[in-house]
DNA sequence: CTTAAATATGAGCGATAGCTCGCATTAAAA
DNA sequence: TTTTAATGCGAGCTATCGCTCATATTTAAG
């Protein structure tokens, strides 16, 4: 009866020079799911992009979806990490610089990448319940239920469906254009602005 | 420089017993991938589900990727084709039914199989440009212009925009709702309602 | 009934995936 | 320098994938 868990690496590099090894995999990896899609996603094609051997590679990641989970929340985890910053940085201005500072994090990071964005995602779902994911995804909704509180706004719905309404229909508007080939990000974010400002009651300017 | 399209199956079902093979066939595929994922939707898996061995399959589809369209064209098809419904059946009601049972056949159908539709539409991106794919999801896009226009209701962006915002809206909060296992759909139908009519600048009653 | 077309079968082929393991090389410790 | 640990390597194993093909069975046509 194995452990339903993902396996920990074999080792954890100690030197600097592995520690280059396990960045230059992950980057290839995100390189890979991005250009190759899933079917080319293999340990081979990561190995061989990130200039290593595919022996280096099961050194410190014990199969394939480590990889991916690896991938999977250092991605989240910078999000989180962004927004909470803009929380931080925006506590005394206006509610509104918030909002659109958020909107900003969360679209351009999507625009940026989103094959791989929408890859990551699906992966996500798929390697279920990771405590150091759940974390991330978790601060990143308690940003905006935290912004939420803060504003004062009248909410439609109790704070946590709110909150994850919120954050859903921005992502639904980005995934799209993200996936249909839209490149103005100036236009997406003004687009995104009035959609979650309407949804909140707060009449867009 | 062989075609970059998807191949023509070998035959086309003319007998009812090969029309209930590719049938079952579809059936299975849908089965499979909803329950395995894309690591178990392997063609072998398919043939066993559906009751058929490997060889009747590869008698309708020429390959993997061709059963793959076919599901998708399929599931984007019913979509089309009941929203089209709604539109006909609901021509001399308030536009606000109109839209409530657009709502409906959208979210019903994204909730009842979550997984299910979240694949099947990384698959039609993956799948690329196809004729009869695009034509169902103009199909969609067009159905909801066609609502707003008649509606009269003063649009925040131009037509097109407009429409495919507020359809990638309701489906980025009925995705996450989906895949975060959420079940009652009048509660969230109520809150894609809400968000959708924000969006469009109707007070919400 | 005979014949031909349509349909069904599944062992197995070639390709490739994930991954191992014995060994070479490099860097740090003694 | 010598020793030991850390890192890197890649041929190749096993498993499984997509798919073919020679053959058997069922149905419709004559």
């Amino acid at each position: 009866m194995p452990a339903d868990t993902l396996p920990k690496p074999r080792k954890s590099p100690v030197q600097a020079r592995s520690a280059a090894t396990v960045e230059a995999i992950l980057q290839a990896a995100a390189h890979i799911l991005e250009t190759e899609g899933l079917e080319g996603y293999t340990t081979n094609a990561i190995a061989r992009r990130a200039g290593v051997s595919i022996g280096s590679l099961y050194q410190y990641f014990p199969n394939k979806d480590s990889i991916t989970a690896a991938l999977v929340v250092e991605d989240t985890e910078e999000i989180a990490r962004r927004m909470e910053a803009v929380l931080e940085d925006y506590a005394d201005r206006p509610i509104i610089d918030s909002i659109d500072a958020l909107i900003d994090v969360s679209a351009c990071h999507q625009l940026d990448r989103p094959v791989l964005a929408r890859l990551i995602d699906l992966e996500a779902y798929r390697l279920g319940t990771e405590p150091r994911l759940d974390a991330a995804h978790k601060r990143v909704l308690g940003v905006i239920r935290s912004l939420l509180k803060r504003s004062g706004i009248a909410l439609p719905f109790d704070l946590e469906t709110t909150a994850q309404d919120a954050f859903a229909l921005a992502h639904g508007i980005t995934d799209f254009a993200g996936m249909h080939g839209e490149t103005d990000r100036e236009c997406l974010k003004a687009r995104i602005r009035y959609a979650v400002l309407s949804y909140l009651g707060v009449p867009p300017s």
